[in-house]
DNA sequence: AAACAACCTGGAGCGCACTCCAGGTCAAGG
DNA sequence: CCTTGACCTGGAGTGCGCTCCAGGTTGTTT
């Protein structure tokens, strides 16, 4: 199985994550055991790309840096952290409903709102758009 | 009927706000026209405490505080701007439906993760625990 | 009337998650 | 060789959305 590897542009255009929050990312911990070619440069590979895409994602939801370090941390602690590292997840996962709640009630005010707007741009003496409501 | 006004620790309770935030969101046009006692002090009307509902639940949603303003700009300029705040709307249902994506995506993440956990604190060792994926 | 809480204003400060910068190294093309 | 551009490090800067503070007024309780 050839590694392929990529530099951090090309890392940057897979993830659509930026050279400088990589780095910033390897910084914090969040990215560990980054291979580097001779001159020193970063090679990053598939796994790499893969990890990113889950602290992306887990990022995207709302869990914060300091978090995800801490779940960093325990990864690499091993085994004996699995209750912890589930839990954490378990936690996530009831932030994440609770925020699709959260969507959910907005769609409802959304449309409710836009319901008092015509379907087409017609005249606007038409439209009593109650505010507030 | 009786407007019932409330003192700033009174809306603060009835919407969740703090009393700061609720000074913030005057000064940056989020809240207009607050009625004042005689001694200068605030008094919230219940169209506010419903006004502070709506704009809590689109910021939770992740409308900025620019935005917001100017949802608010063109709902003090009258009817005719109706168009542009129908497509703001719009725009945001858009942005909650994309982050409703992301966060039944998250789910299947976690679920996923948590798929290779024991349902009850067992011996870790028989967790064979395949990271990044 | 004295004490204490709630409120006022203008402005400064804070935490998060990046984002940018200076000053230097590395490497591929002409 | 020389230029050009991608990369390196350590550290400073930024923007957002609040949050806090100083110094003063108001209003209620004892």
């Amino acid at each position: 199985m050839s590694t392929i590897e990529l530099t951090p542009a090309q890392m940057s255009d897979r993830t659509g994550v930026t050279i400088d929050t990589l780095r910033y990312y390897e910084r914090t911990g969040l990215l560990r055991n980054i291979a580097r070619a001779e001159s020193g440069h970063r090679r990053y590979s598939q796994d790499d790309v893969l990890w990113v895409e889950v602290l992306r994602c887990l990022r995207d939801t709302g869990m914060s840096i300091e978090q995800l370090r801490r779940y960093c941390d325990l990864g690499a602690l091993g085994e004996q952290t699995g209750a912890e590292r589930k839990q954490m997840l378990e936690d996530h996962r009831e932030l994440v409903e609770s925020q699709m709640a959260d969507l959910r009630r907005a769609l409802e005010l959304i449309d409710h709102k836009l319901s008092f707007y015509p379907a087409r741009p017609a005249n606007a003496a038409a439209t009593k758009d109650r505010e507030k409501t």
